[in-house]
DNA sequence: TATCAATGTGTGTATATACTTATATTAAAG
DNA sequence: CTTTAATATAAGTATATACACACATTGATA
């Protein structure tokens, strides 16, 4: 039916109405205030939350190739390229050559291996702050929820 | 207990445990995910699902200034200061400066209407197809644990 | 084997995001 | 009314993210 005629009041309430149903705007809201918390977590070992779970892919998927690591995080492998990177400079990854000479192998160093196991009890305290101001119950659904919407895009 | 003699099958046995029960990790690559879908549906008129999102919150909250704004989309100031800019590039939004001539007043152009209604029924196209896909009963509770996430940061 | 297509990464460019710091303006104290 | 504290925003810096494109390497084909 058009929107030719819509005056600002409309409008407001168009905006209203979508800000409440856009799983999108959603998502990343609750994104982006969490991933604070988990920042504020991992600061003392000068860590963010993404570059623990990036370490946490790493060791799970050791001496795999950017294009491996990429497919399970659902993650460009530019964007995971540049992401290595960053840990690399820290030290918590090394990157080598494999036998295909184009691709990129990485591992988790000694040091990577330590910050994580003193990051496991401070991702544990975030975990357990969850579980209970939300209920284990919500986070068991959320997390059900989420990893079917990953999963539409599995083919991609 | 410690990890001091974790070896590489615990390291994975971890990693895998982690990567299925964080929030955070979950909640960012389902995000990481989504957003290119709605890119995709945007991307005939230059428009970003971001910016769909920014360009709606400030169609709601006509001439609020950016910290005014900031507030309900739960994103810093200065943040939102910069994804301002690109929608003014765009000639999406005008700022104005206030009467506490501090502030910067943001209000929603013609050519931001326009854009944001022919928008709409492409943000509509992907909220069906996931509705569809995911079922409507599952989106909801989806929102719903989202909003309750949010919720949790509220003060800060 | 020489050529060409497919594959794996990195770079250029743009945006999103946050934290810290600088700047300007208002409000409060004295 | 001057000094000081509080507030609003922007700019500096760093990371996360994606897409398009370039480059190198491998594999397939003629």
């Amino acid at each position: 039916m058009g929107f030719s005629n819509l005056d600002q009041e409309d409008l407001k309430e168009l905006s209203r109405r979508t800000g409440q149903a856009c799983v999108g705007f959603n998502l990343r809201k609750a994104s982006r205030l969490l991933m604070r918390l988990y920042d504020e977590a991992f600061e003392p070992l000068g860590l963010k939350g993404t570059q623990f779970s990036l370490l946490m892919a790493v060791v799970g998927n050791n001496g795999a190739a950017i294009g491996e690591l990429a497919q399970p995080l659902g993650m460009e492998r530019s964007t995971l390229s540049r992401n290595i990177t960053v840990l690399q400079k820290k030290g918590l990854v090394t990157v080598e050559e494999g036998e295909d000479r184009r691709q990129q192998r990485i591992s988790i160093t000694d040091s990577g291996v330590s910050v994580l196991q003193k990051a496991q009890p401070l991702w544990q305290g975030v975990q357990e702050r969850l579980a209970c101001e939300l209920g284990e119950e919500r986070i068991k659904n959320l997390l059900e929820d989420l990893k079917s919407l990953s999963q539409l895009f599995k083919g991609k």
